[in-house]
DNA sequence: GATCGCAGAATATGATCAAATTGCGCGAAG
DNA sequence: CTTCGCGCAATTTGATCATATTCTGCGATC
């Protein structure tokens, strides 16, 4: 009858090994800039402070070196990269022609819930920007984009997408500290009246504008710090 | 004087750490269709045949995965993915997207030995391709347009451009197993031509071409297999 | 100012534990 | 009597850790 002893009732839900839970906990850090650009990362350093041993912290930094979400320095150190200007004219490239795509998809295929789900996410985005929560901004200004994404079906260009927010987040952060929540850009709107009349050209080029005027705030940060760095 | 005891004499080439050489050793298995679709790939495996621990295999395995050149399979084993026909969708979007952007930049920033090297692999690549020889083919043209896109300096783009490659590698091996060389699409004469008249617009069309038949004939081998996988 | 040495951190190994798949054996049905 | 199916156990493989080794960078000393 029994299956397991995982626990008496309730759904099994088996825990994720180790090296996931660094993962997901060393991805939210660069997503939502608790990691300073320019910051070193090292080993024994997550390890203590995600009470992991040293393998399954190693391979989460792997992982997110290769999402480019940490860069490796040539030495064996790893730190979370700084974006110069060509940096950030790449990933404004890539992300015009990706996500504007998705954002086209998702309105087309758009079911039943994902219309409430968007804007419950959007009214807590409005209360983080008026509370000037710079945390709370940025995940549920990623959560919206995620759940469009995810709605979209595809999940080459989502993941795509989603490894260029790694490169951005540390440097978002940054924006969010010099500008203040209540400057940012916010598409949100549009794109949800967009959807509303199922418009998917118009959802797109919306999303156009929501991801240059992010990058153009990131690239004023930039300009403005001196340093190409 | 002497820094280390690598070698007696000839330049000191710090050997690279064996993750690294694991990591190499398993992306050119899966970019030039040593492996095939839906095979299984084993951390033991693979440490016996490179001849390394498995902590690096490890590592260089969660790398391989997050660039999509390797699956996760739910339980805890990986192997090489099976694209299905969105799979290829998808990636023809995000190349048709991206390539003919590193060509068009390539082309306007080209400097000196870049069209010798790539007439030299061109050559190179022909020769693969009257010999029948499908190895060749995939190496010599993969470098083509690694090549190309390195004269690009556009980091971000081209990192995201490799990782498609490893995705439709294996099933790229499959075509040839199918067509031979001999019928596969090969507009890197009409690319050459271009960079040489530094039409840069020519240039991303004759890309665009390239890419698009490349992966229509993948699609066709999928939809000729039968299954979805 | 250059060199040697030390501390700290990363690399890599092998052992150990846990999980999943495979295959075998037993029993029941045809 | 043969065959199909179910369940248990053995083997294979993955996950994690503790530890030894190597390398880098910095500081003290000559």
């Amino acid at each position: 009858m029994v299956m397991n002893e995982k626990a008496a009732s309730g759904p099994v839900v088996a825990d994720p090994p180790v090296h996931e839970r660094v993962y997901q906990a060393l991805r939210e850090r660069v997503l939502y800039g608790e990691l300073r650009p320019g910051q070193a990362v090292t080993i024994q350093g997550l390890a203590a402070e995600l009470d992991a041993g040293m393998t399954p912290v190693r391979e989460a930094i792997r992982r997110m070196t290769s999402d480019g979400g940490l860069v490796f320095q040539g030495n064996r150190r790893v730190s979370v990269p700084v974006l110069d200007r060509g940096d950030v004219a790449e990933i404004l490239f890539l992300r015009c022609a990706i996500e504007p795509e998705l954002t086209r998809r998702a309105c087309m295929a758009q079911g039943p819930g994902l219309l409430d789900d968007l804007h419950r996410t959007d009214a807590a985005l409005d209360t983080a920007i008026a509370a000037g929560d710079i945390p709370g901004y940025l995940r549920y200004n990623h959560l919206f984009h995620e759940t469009l994404y995810a709605a979209a079906g595809a999940v080459i260009m989502t993941e795509t997408a989603e490894r260029l927010w790694l490169r951005f987040g540390p440097s978002l952060r940054v924006v969010c500290g010099r500008f203040g929540t209540q400057n940012l850009p916010d598409r949100h709107r549009e794109i949800l009246a967009a959807f509303s009349a199922r418009d998917a050209e118009a959802a797109a080029a919306a999303m156009t504008r929501d991801v240059t005027e992010g990058m153009t705030q990131v690239l004023e940060v930039i300009d403005e710090g001196g340093a190409p760095g």
